[in-house]
DNA sequence: TGAACCATGTAAGCAGTTACATGATTCA
DNA sequence: TGAATCATGTAACTGCTTACATGGTTCA
C-alpha cells in the first residue's frame, strides 16, 4: 500500500463525513480540527487532483446558479482502504512540539526580569483564551447533537485540548510565581 | 532591524553558551533542549554561513591534531543585539501542535474498538516513557551545578515538559476508561 | 574489525504558507 | 458601496529532513 502525506489522510476522513468540496474540507478543519490541525487550500487543491490520479476518489463538477462550478469529490472503495489502513497503523512518533516561548526562557539571562515576566503573562492570557474557546465548542456539541456516535471522538479531542492548556496554564502561574520570589 | 528564521535565533542564543562549532551547536540542542527543539546540520551549517554574511558572527578555524579542522563561530556586538531584541518581542502565536492521534481518533467510527485502544495504550506508553526522561535529566541538573543561574530556565522548561506530559498521560488514562465503558 | 565519535558540508525533495488571480452574489 | 461568502486554483518561497560524501581517531 502506498504511502500518502498526512494532508492526504485528512482530506480522506474528511469526505467521509460529507464534505464533498476543497472549500467544504477547508471550512470543517477550520471549525471542527482547527485545535490540532490546520490547511491550506495550496495544499487542499492540489492533493486533490492527486487523489483522483491515483484513484482514492472520483471528482464531479456541478453547476449552481449564482455560485461558481463546485468541484464535488466521493471516496471510491481503494479511497476508504487506504483510509482505514492508515488509521489501523500505529504512530511512530510523538510530535516533539516546537515552542518558541520555552526557547527564550531559556535564554532567559539575556532578559530583563520584567520582559520575562510579560512574555508568560501574554502567554497566559493567550491559552486561557484557547481553554474558553475549547470549552464553548464543547458546549455547543453537547448541546446540538446527543446521540451521535462522532460526537464521542470530537468531544474526546477537546478534552485533550482542555487538559494540555490547563496544565500548560498552571505552569506559567507557578513560573510567574517562582520569578517573582528570586532574589533582586 | 532584519527579521531572521527561529533558528537563527536558536543558534544565537546557544553561541552565548560557549558552544562553538556546528557540532558543538547540535549536540547542545539534542541534550538540553531536545524537548522543545529540535535541529539538524542541514539547518545548521547554512545558517552560519549566512550569519557570517550578515555580520552576527565571526569564524575562526582551528586546526587539531588527530581531529578534523573545526570552524569555531563568535557573536559579534550586532549578534548579541540581534538575541537581545528577538527576546524582547512579544510571541506572535502559541503553537497548534499538529496531532497525529487525535486525528486517529477524530476519525474513530472507521477504526474497530480493539484498535483504538491499543493506539491509545502506545500512545500512554511513549508519553511514560518522555516523563521519565525529563525527570532523570532534571534530577541530573539538580545535583550538577546548583548555583548556576542558567539551571534555573533550564528547570522551568523541564517543567514545563513535565506538566503537559503527564496531563497528557491523564487524558489517555480518562479516555481509556470511556472507551471500555461504552456499550458493545 | 567495526562501531562510535569528531567534524563539515551539499543536494534533492517534501511540506506548508502566503500572495496572487478571478469573479459572481448577498447583505448591511 | 464595500465587506463577506462562495469557489478554484497556481507560483514563489521558506523551512526542514534525509541522504549523500569524506575521512581520521579511539576504543571495545
Amino acid at each position: 500500500m502506498k504511502k500518502y502525506n498526512h494532508t492526504t489522510y485528512a482530506i480522506l476522513g474528511i469526505l467521509t463525513t460529507g464534505c464533498r468540496s476543497g472549500y467544504d474540507i477547508k471550512q470543517l478543519i477550520d471549525r471542527s480540527l482547527n485545535h490540532f490541525w490546520k490547511i491550506s487550500y495550496g495544499q487542499i487543491y492540489p492533493t486533490l487532483k492527486t487523489m483522483v490520479e491515483d484513484g482514492l476518489a472520483e471528482v464531479q463538477t456541478s453547476s449552481q446558479k449564482g455560485k461558481p462550478d463546485r468541484n464535488e469529490y466521493f471516496l471510491t472503495s481503494k479511497g476508504v482502504e487506504t483510509l482505514k489502513s492508515w488509521l489501523e497503523e500505529p504512530i511512530q512518533q510523538i510530535p516533539g512540539e516546537r515552542n518558541e516561548i520555552l526557547l527564550k526562557l531559556f535564554f532567559g539571562r539575556f532578559q530583563s526580569k520584567e520582559s520575562t515576566v510579560s512574555l508568560l503573562e501574554e502567554y497566559k492570557q493567550q491559552l486561557e483564551n484557547r481553554y474558553l474557546t475549547y470549552v464553548s465548542i464543547e458546549q455547543a456539541i453537547s448541546k446540538s447533537n446527543e446521540e451521535d456516535k462522532d460526537s464521542f471522538y470530537w468531544l474526546i479531542t477537546l478534552d485533550y485540548g482542555k487538559r494540555v492548556t490547563k496544565a500548560a496554564i498552571e505552569w506559567c502561574i507557578s513560573t510567574l510565581e517562582q520569578i517573582s520570589d528570586q532574589e533582586v
